[in-house]
DNA sequence: AAAACATACGAACAAGTGTTCGTTTTTTTG
DNA sequence: CAAAAAAACGAACACTTGTTCGTATGTTTT
């Protein structure tokens, strides 16, 4: 799983082949399916295992006893560390996941959609609280997702400053920009 | 051109094929070759185009005679009016290009290593003149880069708010966040 | 109108795709 | 150690891929 990550992240889903994946571990590509059932199997996998760990991100910042821009600094900090704990699957997540099929792309689908609707409901709770800057919570939550965007590709980055240090530069920038 | 970039869009550079692209525009497979030389020279073509444009910016951005924030608000801007023009372009000139075979791909990767030193110089410079704050310019620049990476995304948006407004929206998050 | 050219087509090809199958090898279990 | 289960293999299959080729059909130039 491991490795498929890393390829689909490097060369992209539809890009790698199953004969690919079989020489980098070791294997010759029939034997794969001793272990699997396909190779969207893998992807399903990467996708959904990803998808749970934002969720299960932005469940824990709901339950937080804090003001709102507390809870978006948590919710930056967490997925920062996500992604540089485990970049390639941060790539699929992001990037491959439109090659899953149905029902699973709608069932992808769903729970972003999910998220995203959640965190959205904390920026509007924040605007009406006055803690956030009156602008389109849309705008708003999409800029704060992608400016974090890059972290899982620059890990030359984290050995120079710091998990701890770049989650918290990047959290200034962001959080003085749409504080009131 | 448009409506590969429009299918490279959708489903990625791979997962498209050339019997798709003909059948969106009319035609069979084989008869695309009279207009061009292979898949990948449609490819090419959108990430140098691209990748044109976006240089194109910075040297203006350069040239100005204004304040590192200026400057920013200027490529910001700028970017964002790209990415709204065309959107389907930028997301191939972000995701694909890593498709190209050599020597494209070298090409393209010293165009973009390029574009990105000389933004770094304006934000260094823009640190050094105490204009931004004092965080990594590395940091500042991927931040910033990444946080417009999904205008092009939401064509509804622009609808709803204005590509002025969204702009000065989305530069004001930013900026208010990186100076000093 | 003839010649030259650009465009479109169907058929085909060579290479590569994910996957299956029957068999052999290796590992685990009783 | 023998039996059962799991893992690995090579060969093959059915299908799709980008692309080529010879040919036909319009379109422009002389």
């Amino acid at each position: 799983m491991k490795k498929a990550a890393e390829l689909f992240h490097t060369k992209g889903y539809t890009a790698t082949t199953m004969r690919e994946l079989a020489q980098v571990v070791g294997l010759e590509a029939s034997s794969l399916y001793s272990h699997i059932k396909s190779k969207e199997e893998l992807l399903i996998h990467l996708c959904f295992t990803n998808a749970k760990k934002f969720s299960d991100g932005i469940e824990e910042a709901e339950k937080q006893d804090s003001s709102v821009c507390e809870k978006i600094e948590f919710l930056l900090n967490q997925q920062i560390k996500i992604a540089l704990e485990d970049g390639t699957s941060v790539t699929v997540f992001d990037d491959e996941w439109k090659h899953l099929s149905e029902p699973y792309l709608s069932s992808f689908l769903q729970i972003r959609k999910d998220y995203q609707r959640r965190f959205l409901k904390i920026i509007t709770h924040g605007i009406e609280k006055k803690e956030l800057i009156d602008i389109s919570p849309s705008i708003i939550m999409n800029t704060l997702i992608s400016s974090i965007r890059w972290v899982h590709l620059k890990p030359e980055l984290l050995k120079q400053t710091g998990m701890q240090d770049l989650s918290k530069d990047i959290s200034q920038i962001i959080l003085t920009g749409i504080k009131k």
